[in-house]
RNA sequence: UGGGGUAUCGCCAAGCGGUAAGGCACAGGACUUUGACUCCUGCAUUCGCUGGUUCGAAUCCAGCUACCCCAG
């Protein structure tokens, strides 16, 4: 009997390649379509082109079309408000910035369609993310980086349980990015050259900070840009428009670029430094989530990244609470953001991460 | 209202008679399944105002205006 796999498509080149891949192997592949949106207007969704796009239930139902395979609409509109957007919202209400492709991952593209996936009697879930899954010598499920370095996913997808890993399929994540887009080419898709998506893809217009206050219905009010030495630079918009490391949009001339090395929402401050002043060399980190180990146990030499486009630096972690991972870099990096993930990769197998509290001294 | 000084893009600032540097900010683009960072491009036909000298002035001269400093 044919293994049965739900294939989550986008409408996208990578997704829609998964699922003929898929078929190619022997799977029994279903497409389905994760409708996350909250907005009903079509022109507004007409606009919106990213991951969890608008075109994309048009072009996913044409490829499955073509590839011969049933295909789905299914509803995670309630899923999405609830683990997505109410987080992504809320954090920035916290001063910390947010990751919701990560809260996505976990909660929506996983968590909730692997259930609907087995209700539909399917053995796994597949996506077309850059990255692979494989089962190590002590058992568990892990995240191995794709084929590819200048494309590879696994730090988005961290936060995924042993549960859903082992009924995970990710067959792009053997493939250059190039060579995707050959078979999608080859096979006849439509939309083998559709651009990658890219920023949120809940927020067409990219004004996040509008649309926190448009959704939560609350102002945020304006404070002080300070200096490190405490002393008043001039007058921000409100804390939801700023995370660390930013240098852009301050509206600060100060001769040389500044930017923001802290946010104080206790003061409604935020704080202003140089390129210089954005390094650390350690950090705390919360909500561990472990993969390819069951525990970490004393000290550990890693390559941690502490966000999507980091390139990764080594460093030291070790368990200094029941949920809490310290951190020490061997270099100081930049821009250590509260929010963000960290994740640690031991060679190209993801050993698990957390999420980012504060900057260690 | 006696004397001295300064007035160049939103901010800082080169320029010193030969036809407006640069930095910051800002805008657009590239990059990117998050926010950022980074990179590329753009950004004063005009130099407080009005006259004058000169082939030619932001640069010299005169008057006016504004601000600053010192004397009051």
């Amino acid at each position: 009997m044919k293994k049965k796999v739900a294939v989550g498509m986008s409408g996208g080149v990578d997704s829609s390649v998964a699922a003929y891949l898929l078929k190619e192997q022997g799977y029994d592949v279903i497409g389905v379509t994760m409708q996350i949106w909250q907005d009903e207007d079509p022109l507004a969704q007409a606009e919106n082109g990213g991951c969890c796009g608008l075109s994309a239930v048009d072009d996913a139902r044409r490829v499955a079309d073509r590839l011969g395979i049933p295909y789905y609409v299914l509803n995670f509109k309630r899923e999405f408000k609830e683990n997505v957007i109410d987080y992504f919202m809320d954090e920035y209400m916290h001063a910390r910035t947010p990751n919701p492709c990560i809260a996505c991952n976990r909660y929506v593209k996983w968590e909730a369609l692997l259930n609907r996936a087995r209700e539909l009697g399917c053995d796994y879930i597949a996506t077309g993310h850059y990255a692979r899954v494989v089962q190590l010598d002590n058992g568990r499920y892990a995240l191995k980086k794709s084929a590819t370095d200048r494309k590879d996913q696994t730090y988005a997808l961290y936060n995924l349980t042993q549960e859903q890993l082992s009924h995970t399929l990710m067959p792009v994540g053997e493939y250059e990015k190039e060579q995707i887009r050959e078979i999608a080419a080859k096979i006849g898709l439509l939309i083998a050259n559709k651009p990658d998506s890219q920023e949120i893809c809940f927020i067409p217009d990219n004004d996040y900070a509008g649309y926190i206050e448009r959704e939560s219905g609350k102002t945020f009010p304006k404070g002080n840009f300070v200096d490190l030495e405490g002393n008043v630079l001039g007058t921000h918009k409100g804390i939801i428009h700023y995370t660390i490391g930013q240098r852009k949009g301050l509206g600060l001339s100060m001769g040389s670029p500044v930017f923001v090395v802290d946010i104080r929402p206790e003061t409604n401050e935020v704080v202003i430094g140089s390129n210089l002043d954005t390094f650390h060399d350690s950090l705390y980190a919360s909500k561990v989530n472990l993969t390819s180990i069951d525990s970490l146990e004393g000290e550990r030499k890693v390559v941690a990244k502490i966000r999507y486009s980091h390139k990764g630096a080594p460093c030291r972690i070790k368990m200094v609470d029941e949920d809490t991972v310290l951190c020490k870099f061997e270099e100081p990096v930049r821009a250590i953001t509260p929010g963000q993930a960290v994740v640690f990769y031991d060679g190209d197998i993801v050993l698990g991460g957390a999420v980012i509290d504060r900057i260690a001294e």
